[in-house]
RNA sequence: GCGGAUGUGGUGUAAUUGGUAGCCACGCCAGACUUAGGAUCUGGUGGCGCAAGCCGUGGGGGUUCGAGUCCCUUCAUCCGCACCA
């Protein structure tokens, strides 16, 4: 009987299902431990075999810890919410719930053929009515509270309500917008549209005109992650800059902590770096210039050196800046409008297309340099951000490259503070050097310099130290049909929540989803989109990250309809062990659901500060596409080595009629109407191909899905190949070359135990030490392994444990049956047929891992190289109860040692862990 | 510009973490078998050389008895941020 994978595979994938064997509840005193994938959004064009990568892995890890003992939760669902099905919608009309659901119906049969061991009772998807009621939720938690800095962490409006009544603004230290002032008196004199303008500056989900990235084609704002180059992620299509009323997040809130939490989590460093720069907290002092002839002005800079004060030359304010009119003399002031208005029409495209181009208007205002009294002149330009820091900067040529440019263009003096480097080339931008020109500093290095000048700073009452960050708050409207409603209506114009109990607002049918004729969002068509007592709701809908942000709660607790997650499920699965996926969302998902976690934390419904303990980023997989090569103007192809005697065209060829890089010659032929006539020149009577590695898609031919592959080779070739393919954590191109080593290997495995008869060929002999120490050694190389997210390399040890066990003949169950149980992560299927031939109880999923038992690896002799000056000679073997002494005198006497020293002394023998490496002569 | 990662045979990769470079596969070569296959099995396969041997981990330098691994420098590729003061 031969490997029947086919059949096999049905068989346990159809019991798995029937026998529910995947399903997991809470069990107090047993160790839990959760491993989650990235849940994928289900596009039209189904699972390629990148896509499993990552699943495949944390599939073998969950099963694993499954094997240790461990009660593993391993859930699947869907992101089904999105752009993508709404862009689809409105080009073909169908409705996006309909392909959705299809969508998601093709995913799960493409998934079910891998042999996952996901538990689906707890799927999730974010479209579903029960489940976005809890993003809604989340929302409604979010503008009901507000971020106290003081207490470190979100408290509830009305605590912020009540201490305007009583003190106004004084004393508070709280996240906002903008830093306002009013006395208790004030506020109370407040309508209820200031009132509630007033709240929005301090809420967590608020409203705000805002600066946001407006993509036309899409008809909708997305968030600076959604953006790339100017140009959408999603499509690609132009993004500008607009200023529009907006739902936000405030995210910056949390930046601290953000930051902070990164120490704790075992994710990778350079993971950890991307949100650390995305971040990008600075610390610095905020100053105070004063502005001469308005004494009630003092202009407000933000600064990380402060050390070189004494260096600055001019102060340059964004044309956005509010004062940028109010200081400007006279004579200066049409070119200051000039000005304004000329970067107001330049877009955020425009303006980091060319950072070189140095330009900028003299206000005729000037500073005093509150160190010196110096006379500074202040400049307008938009190299200086209106939305970072204050919006101004003191500038100081010699040491900042954007200053130097500056002053190089305007001519304005360039005095230098930190000696060294030549001003004359490039300004000196480095933090290190001695100070000069700077009264009190001189003599002191740059990175004392720093801290003393804060202190002085702080002393003379100039300003303060400062913090900025450059994280912005999240856009979370989006002017689309297919996303969650936010759950608010407006009373004449103040936004309102639908009651907790109400929830969800459910999303009403539609069947035009495009934006109104006045441009108004697709849910401005429905009739009756309002409340009972006819009050509006929101129009927007929110954005894809909102449904994503905290999943992973609720699979602890699918199906509860009281809460997001019940206290009881949350404190037993706590948080994620293991994250697997892509580092694509390492400034999106990840940001934002630490956020969300966070604030959910603060309030006491989840009961640990971060989500993902340990995150593990699976590189990409990449197309291998194939190539053709056509003499131009003909109907003839020349083979790859041969191309470059001709003039010829580089044509993809569909990879699947190419094998080892040699051409299907029929299959070309009929592949396409234009190809029926080829012809062809071939080396060695080939027809080789040339190849590339590009992007997996559709337009380079090279997209090989999994269920082919499944189909040819079965579930257990496809896990184990994908992962032999190298380390999880590089991108690589998916090369099917190769698959059939796996494939050997997986028969190779199953001749271990069957004859060709099919009769089982295990039995109850004693193993001999060589089989057993082959075993041992494979469990010791597989759990570290996969303990190491190694898996690659697993492979190698099972293959070669195989190759072993095949040529020493071996049968006894002692070494064949834990064999079974190591492999069963990786190869299920494989596992449990020959798990049930060997008569053995239960499930081999459940089997216990195998435990590695030194006592099988010891040798009594050791064989180790002998290298002369470094240079390795010959192997010796030795007793491993020899002293040094003997192993020393043993290795002289011998006579292959003596040839090498040639009648020359040794000058030095080292010993390294008491073998003899390296004799030196 | 700043930050991060990577560089090893024809290909994917491995290397006990400073100790025999190329494990395990793919491919290729030779052979066996055969109901001729996209089958199976055996052997060989870093380069140069008949050989002893020499050379080899992007390049150059260094530390060390010994370097793919550590340090300096340089080049190339990929990723992230980008006028963030």
């Amino acid at each position: 009987m031969e490997y029947d994978f086919r059949e096999i595979e049905a068989k346990w994938q159809k019991r798995w299902r029937e026998e529910g064997t995947y399903k997991v509840t809470e069990e107090k005193g047993k160790p839990k431990f959760y491993v989650l994938d990235m849940f994928p959004y289900p596009s039209g064009a189904g699972l390629h075999v990148g896509h499993p990568l990552g699943y495949i892995a944390s599939d073998i890890y969950s099963r694993y810890k499954r094997q240790k003992g461990f009660n593993v939760l391993h859930p699947m669902g869907y992101d089904a919410f999105g752009l993508p099905a709404e862009q689809y919608a409105i080009q073909t009309g169908q409705h996006p719930e309909k392909t959705t659901t299809d969508n998601i119906n093709r995913y799960r049969q493409q998934l079910d053929k891998i042999g996952f061991s996901f538990d689906w009772s707890r799927e999730i998807r974010t479209c579903d009515r029960g489940y976005y009621k809890w993003t809604q939720w989340a929302f409604e938690k979010m503008f009901g509270h507000y971020y106290d800095n003081a207490a470190g962490k979100a408290e509830p409006i009305e605590k912020l309500i009540k201490r305007f009544e009583e003190r106004g603004t004084e004393g508070l230290d709280a996240a906002c917008t903008q830093q306002l002032r009013f006395t208790a008196g004030e506020w109370r004199d407040m309508d209820a549209h200031a009132k509630e303008r007033t709240l929005e500056n301090y809420r967590l989900a608020f409203r705000a005109a805002t600066m946001v990235n407006w993509c036309a084609e899409l008809g909708t704002v997305l968030a600076n992650d959604e953006v790339k180059d100017g140009l959408s992620v999603r499509g690609g299509y132009p993004v500008e800059q607009r200023l529009m009323q907006q739902w936000l997040l405030r995210v910056t809130a949390y930046a601290e902590r953000l930051l902070e939490g990164l120490d704790t989590l075992q994710w990778s460093e350079s993971l950890k770096e991307i949100q650390r720069n995305w971040i990008g907290k600075s610390t610095g002092a905020q100053m105070f210039f004063p502005i001469e002839g308005h004494d009630d002005k003092k202009l407000e800079i933000f600064t990380t050196r402060a050390d070189t004060v004494f260096g600055v030359t001019f102060m340059v304010m964004a044309p956005e800046h509010a004062w940028a009119r109010e200081i400007a003399s006279p004579e200066q002031l049409p070119a200051v409008e000039e000005y304004i208005s000329q970067s107001k029409k330049r877009s955020e495209r425009e303006r980091m297309a060319d950072t070189k181009r140095v330009s900028g208007v003299f206000t005729g205002a000037y500073c005093l340099n509150p160190f010196n009294g110096t006379r500074i002149p202040i400049y307008l330009s938009d190299y200086v951000l209106a939305g970072y820091g204050t919006g101004a900067i003191m500038a100081v040529p010699a040491h900042d490259s954007r200053d130097w440019a500056f002053a190089r263009h305007f001519n304005l003096p360039i005095i230098p503070v930190v000696a060294g480097g030549d001003l004359d080339v490039s300004s000196y931008d480095a933090k290190e050097g001695k100070m000069i020109n700077s009264e009190f500093l001189d003599g002191l290095d740059v990175k004392e310099a720093i801290p003393a000048m804060l202190e002085e700073v702080e002393r003379r009452g100039i300003g303060a130290k400062k913090v900025n960050y450059r994280l912005r708050d999240a856009i979370f409207s989006r002017q689309r049909y297919w996303g969650e409603p936010f759950p608010v209506y407006y009373v004449d114009g103040i936004p309102h929540l639908v009651p907790e109990d109400k929830l969800p607002l459910e999303l009403p049918p539609i069947d035009n989803f495009g934006p109104t004729a006045d441009g108004e969002p697709p849910l401005a068509r429905v009739e009756g989109w309002h409340t009972a007592e006819g009050y509006p709701y929101e129009l927007s809908t929110m954005p894809g990250f909102a449904g994503s942000s905290a999943y992973y709660l609720r699979y602890m607790d699918p199906h509860n309809d009281k809460a997001l997650v019940s206290r009881q499920a949350n404190e037993y699965w706590r948080n994620v062990d293991l994250y697997v996926g892509g580092i694509e969302h390492a400034t999106g998902h990840l940001i934002y659901s630490r956020f969300w976690n966070k604030f959910l934390y603060d309030l006491g419904y989840v009961c640990e500060a971060e989500p993902f303990k340990k995150l593990v980023n699976q590189g990409m997989i990449q197309g291998r596409s194939s190539f053709v090569y056509r003499i131009k103007n003909t109907d003839t192809f020349v083979s790859a080595s041969l191309k470059e005697e001709y003039d010829t065209q580089e044509i993809h060829v569909d990879v699947n009629i190419v094998r080892n890089d040699i051409l299907d010659i029929e299959a070309f032929r009929a592949w396409r109407d234009e190809f029926k006539n080829s012809e062809f020149i071939l080396e060695d009577g080939k027809y080789v191909c040339g190849w590339a590695v590009e992007k997996m898609s559709k337009s380079m031919f090279n997209v090989v899905n999994p269920d082919n592959i499944i189909e040819r080779y079965g579930a257990d070739t496809l896990r184990v190949y994908e992962m032999f393919l190298g380390p999880l954590e590089q991108s690589k191109p998916w090369d099917t070359n190769g698959i059939d080593g796996v494939h050997k290997f997986l028969r190779k495995f199953w001749r271990l135990y069957f004859a060709a008869d099919g009769t089982l060929l295990a039995d109850d002999s004693e193993a001999s030490p060589e089989a057993l120490k082959t075993l041992h050694k494979t469990i010791k190389k597989v759990s570290e392994d996969i303990e190491n997210f190694s898996f690659n390399t697993s492979v190698s040890a099972f293959m070669i444990c195989v190759n072993e066990l095949g040529d020493a003949a071996c049968r006894s169950r002692k070494v064949l049956e834990p064999l079974v149980a190591l492999i069963c992560p990786f190869a299920p299927h494989i596992a449990e047929e020959i798990w049930e031939a060997l008569g053995m109880k239960g499930s081999a999923c459940d089997a216990p891992f195998p435990v590695f038992d030194p006592k099988y690896l010891v040798e009594e002799s050791f064989e180790y190289p002998v290298s002369f000056n470094g240079k390795m000679r010959f192997k010796k073997r030795l007793s491993l109860s020899a002293s040094q002494e003997e192993a020393e005198r043993e290795l002289l006497a011998d006579p292959a040692t003596q040839r090498y020293l040639d009648g020359k002394e040794p000058k030095k023998i080292v010993f390294v862990k008491g073998k003899i490496i390296n004799i030196v002569h």
